[in-house]
DNA sequence: GTAACACCATACGCCACCGTATTGACAAGC
DNA sequence: GCTTGTCAATACGGTGGCGTATGGTGTTAC
C-alpha cells in the first residue's frame, strides 16, 4: 500500500531547501493564519515528515521568523519601491490607494498577521512594516503642506481606515462588494482623506 | 502540603454560576485572546477543577457562545442606547467617537474579537455586532443629508477608521499617545468626517 | 436529621503538536 | 567506488488541552 501521499505541492523528485519552508509557511500563513503555521501539517502538505524540517530550523519559532523577514522584504521592494518615483503626493497617495486594489495575496496577509500581534515574532515585523507605511503617509501629507501634527494625524487616520477595511472585508466578509462598489468606496475615500488638488 | 491554590478571585465561600464562568471567559478573553478562553486554565483561575466546568456547560464552544451573547446584549446597552436620545446627528457621531475614548474594557473586546474572526462562534457575533453600528452610522449621515451611497461609504470609512485604530493601538502599540495627543487626533477625525455644522 | 440537589474533585483516555535521537538514502567530490 | 555531506523517515517522550465517569461534600427542603 502507498504511504497516503497527500496533495503533493513540489513537484517531487527535488528535495527542499530553507526557501521552500519559507513558502510554505506563507502559504499556510494567509490561508489558515499564525496559528496554522505548524511544523506537522505543513510537512504533510509538503510530502516530507518533519525529520526533513529539524535539519533546515531548529524550531517553529525560526521558521516563522525566517518566513516573515523573507515577506518583509519583498513587501518593501513590491509596494513601495514603485511608488517612490511618483512625484506629485497627492498623485502619490491616489495610487497608493487605488493599486491596493489589487495584490491581494499582501493584504490577505498583512491581514492575517494583524491577528497576531501579541505573537512576539510577529509583532516586531509589524510594527517595522506598518511605522513605514504610516511615515511614508506622513510625508505624502507633509508635501501637501499638512502642519506636522495634521500630517502625523491624517496619516494615521488613513492607515487605521486601510487596517479597519482589510479587517471588515478579508475577516469579517460582512459585505463581500461587487468591483464598482469597491471603486465607488476607494473614489470616496481618496474625496474624503485627500485634499483636492 | 496545601493544595497550591491560585490567586483565588472570588471571594470563596460561595460556589460557582454559569454566570460566573462568563464573567471569568470575557475577562480572559480580554486580557489574552480568544484562544486564552481553555476551560482548565480557567478553573485553576477561579480556584477550582473542570470537573465543576462540566456541570454549568456541555463543552468549552458553549461557554464561549454564552459569554459572547452576554456581551453583546450589555454592549447594545451600554454603548448605543445612550446614543439613541441625541436627537441632532452632527452632535450624535462626535459624541459617538468622543465617548469611545472612554470604556476601554469595551474596545478591548471588541479588539481581541477582531483577531478571532475566522472562530465560527466569534463570527457571527461580530458580524451582528458591526453590522448595527454601521448602520448606525449610516443613519447619522443620512440625517445630514448624505446620498445612499455617500453614507454608506461614509459609515465604512468611519467605522474602519474605529477598527484600524484599535489595532495599532491596543494590538500593535505603535505609539503610546498622550492624553492631550489622542485628544488631538480625535478632534481630527472629528473633523475630517464629519461635516461641518 | 435525612434525602435530594447542586456543585466540585479526581482520575482517566484521547488527540495534536513540539522537539530529540537515531538510522537510512542518495548525490557529489575526490 | 568510497567517503562525506545533505536531506529525510521512524520512533520516542513530553506538554497541554478536551471531554467522560464516578464519587464526594455542603446546602436546602421537608
Amino acid at each position: 500500500m502507498p504511504p497516503l501521499q497527500s496533495a503533493d505541492v513540489r513537484a517531487d523528485r527535488t528535495r527542499l531547501s530553507s526557501a521552500d519552508w519559507e513558502a510554505g509557511a506563507l502559504d499556510l500563513l494567509a490561508e489558515q493564519g499564525v496559528a496554522a503555521v505548524a511544523v506537522e501539517p505543513l510537512a504533510r502538505r509538503l510530502g516530507v515528515t518533519k525529520g526533513s524540517f529539524y535539519w533546515h530550523f531548529p524550531s517553529r519559532e525560526a521558521l516563522l521568523k525566517a518566513a516573515l523577514e523573507r515577506w518583509e522584504k519583498l513587501d518593501e521592494e513590491t509596494v513601495f519601491e514603485p511608488l517612490e518615483e511618483i512625484v506629485d503626493p497627492a498623485e502619490r497617495l491616489r495610487e497608493l490607494f487605488v493599486r491596493t486594489s489589487k495584490e491581494m495575496r499582501s493584504h490577505v496577509l498583512y491581514s492575517e498577521l494583524l491577528k497576531a500581534l501579541d505573537h512576539p515574532v510577529v509583532q516586531p515585523v509589524m510594527a517595522r512594516v506598518s511605522q513605514r507605511r504610516i511615515h511614508f503617509l506622513m510625508q505624502a501629507y507633509r508635501s501637501l503642506n499638512f502642519s506636522r501634527k495634521d500630517a502625523m494625524n491624517r496619516a494615521r487616520l488613513a492607515y487605521s481606515a486601510y487596517v479597519g477595511f482589510l479587517q471588515l472585508m478579508l475577516q469579517l466578509k460582512l459585505t463581500r462588494m461587487s468591483a464598482e462598489e469597491f471603486d465607488a468606496y476607494v473614489g470616496h475615500v481618496v474625496e474624503t482623506l485627500i485634499p483636492a488638488a
